[in-house]
DNA sequence: ACTTTTTGTGAGTGATTACTCACTATTTTA
DNA sequence: TAAAATAGTGAGTAATCACTCACAAAAAGT
C-alpha cells in the first residue's frame, strides 16, 4: 500500500503510482521544508539526510547533484501553479459559457488557485523564493507564461470585452491586474502576513469586486 | 572630496559626511550587487573582497560578521522603502488638504515610490529576497508597519472615507488592496518582467485608475 | 536457486567557508 | 613630531560543504 503525502501528488505529473521510494519521498518531504524555511543555498545536503532519516549519499543516489533535488522539487511546481492555463478544457469552458461573466470566471480561479496554494504552500514558497537566484527557473516560469498562459488568458479576456462585460483596455493591461490581484492576495495571505487575521472568503470576494469594478465597462 | 554613490545616499540615515570609508563604500556596494544576484547564503565573502578590491580581512574590520554586513543594507533599505509614511508631514499634508481626492495622493505615493525603487533596485531585491530567510528582518518589517504605516494609512483613508469619495469598505481592505496594487506594479515591473516592454507612466496610470473605480463610491 | 539490478550506506575527499590575528600603513591627536 | 588610534592586510584555521565510492542489503528477473 503506497503512502498518499501531498509531495507524492505535487510531484508524480505522469500519475505514475510507484515513482518514489519510500525513502526518497522522505528525503523530497525534508527538502522542501527546509528549502521553505532557510532558502535552498542555507540548506546542506547533510541536514536533509539527517532530516529524512536516510545516509547522505542515499540522496545522491537519486539526484545528481543538490541542484537536481531542488529541480525536482520546484518544476513540477511550477506547472501545477500554472495547471489549469495548461489545460485543455479551461479555454473551451469559457467559450462554451460555462462561465456567463469574467466575474464568474474570476471567482472559479480565484478559489481553486487558493485552495492550490493553501494546500502545497511550502513547495510554492520554495519555487517563488528560489525564482529570483536560479535562472533556469525564471526563463522556464517566462517560457511557461508567455507560450501557453498567456495567449489562452488573452483569448478569454477579448471573449468577455466582445460580449461588453469588460473595457476597452489592453489586453495585456488587464491579465496584468487580474493576475496581480491574485497573486498579491495570495501572497499577503500567506506568504507576509500569514499571522494576521483572515476572512478569506471576504476579503477574496472583495478584491475580485474592486477588480472588477475596475474593470468592467 | 566624498564621493557620492547612490548607495551612501541610501545607507546614511543621520545624513552625516565621513559615515564610509572609501573602502568600505566598496564593500558596500559589492556586497549589494552580488547578494541580488546570487542571494546572501550564496555569495561568499571572499567573492565580495575580491569584487571591492579589498582583502578579505578589511570586511570583518568593518563587520563582525557577515550576517552584520547584510543588516547594514537591509535595515536602512527597510526604512527607506517605507520612508514617506514615517515623516512627519505626511500625515499632515493631506489633512491640510494638499491632497483633494484619494486619487491625487495615490498618485504621489506611486511616482514617488516608483522612482525609490527604480533608483535603488538592487538594495530593494536584497531586501525583498532576503525577508523570507531571516525573522529579524521580517519582524522588523511587520513592527514598522504595523507601528508606523499602518495607523498613519488608516487615518488618510478614514479621512476621504469621510469626505465621501472612497466607499465604506473595511479600512484594512483598501489599505491591503492600495498597496499591494502599488507593490505588484513594482514588482511585475522591476522584478519579474523586467525585460517586457513597459509604458510605465500610461501602466500606473492605469493601475490606480481600476484601483480608484474599485474603490470609489 | 542464481544472477542482475536497484536501493541504501557511511567513511572519506578536496575544496571552500566564515572568521582570526599578528602585523603594516595611514590618519588623528597631543 | 611622537604617540595613539584607526584602517587595511593576507596567511592561517577549524568547520563544513557537496559529492564519491567500495561495499551490503533487498528486489526483480530468469
Amino acid at each position: 500500500m503506497s503512502e498518499h503525502s501531498w509531495i507524492q501528488e505535487l510531484l508524480q505529473i505522469g500519475g505514475k503510482e510507484g515513482q518514489f521510494s519510500e525513502k526518497q519521498l522522505k528525503i523530497l518531504e525534508a527538502a522542501v521544508e527546509m528549502f521553505a524555511e532557510k532558502g535552498y543555498a542555507a540548506t546542506s545536503t547533510s541536514e536533509i539526510a539527517k532530516k529524512a532519516g536516510v545516509a547522505e549519499g542515499t540522496i545522491f543516489r537519486h539526484y545528481k547533484t543538490k541542484k537536481d533535488l531542488l529541480l525536482a522539487i520546484v518544476t513540477p511546481t511550477l506547472f501545477q501553479s500554472v495547471a489549469p492555463f495548461l489545460a485543455k478544457e479551461f479555454v473551451r469552458e469559457v467559450f462554451d459559457n460555462e462561465y456567463e461573466t469574467y466575474e464568474q470566471f474570476l471567482r472559479a480561479v480565484f478559489s481553486n488557485r487558493y485552495a492550490f496554494v493553501k494546500k502545497y504552500l511550502p513547495a510554492i514558497r520554495v519555487l517563488w523564493q528560489e525564482l529570483a537566484f536560479h535562472s533556469e527557473i525564471k526563463q522556464c516560469f517566462q517560457r511557461v507564461f508567455t507560450e501557453h498562459v498567456y495567449p489562452k488568458f488573452a483569448r478569454i479576456v477579448r471573449h468577455f470585452q466582445e460580449k461588453g462585460e469588460l473595457a476597452e483596455l489592453p489586453v495585456d493591461s488587464v491579465i496584468r491586474l487580474t493576475i496581480t490581484s491574485l497573486a498579491s492576495f495570495l501572497a499577503a495571505r500567506f506568504l507576509l502576513l500569514p499571522d494576521h487575521h483572515w476572512d478569506d472568503e471576504a476579503e477574496m470576494e472583495r478584491t475580485i469586486h474592486v477588480l472588477m469594478n475596475g474593470l468592467r465597462r
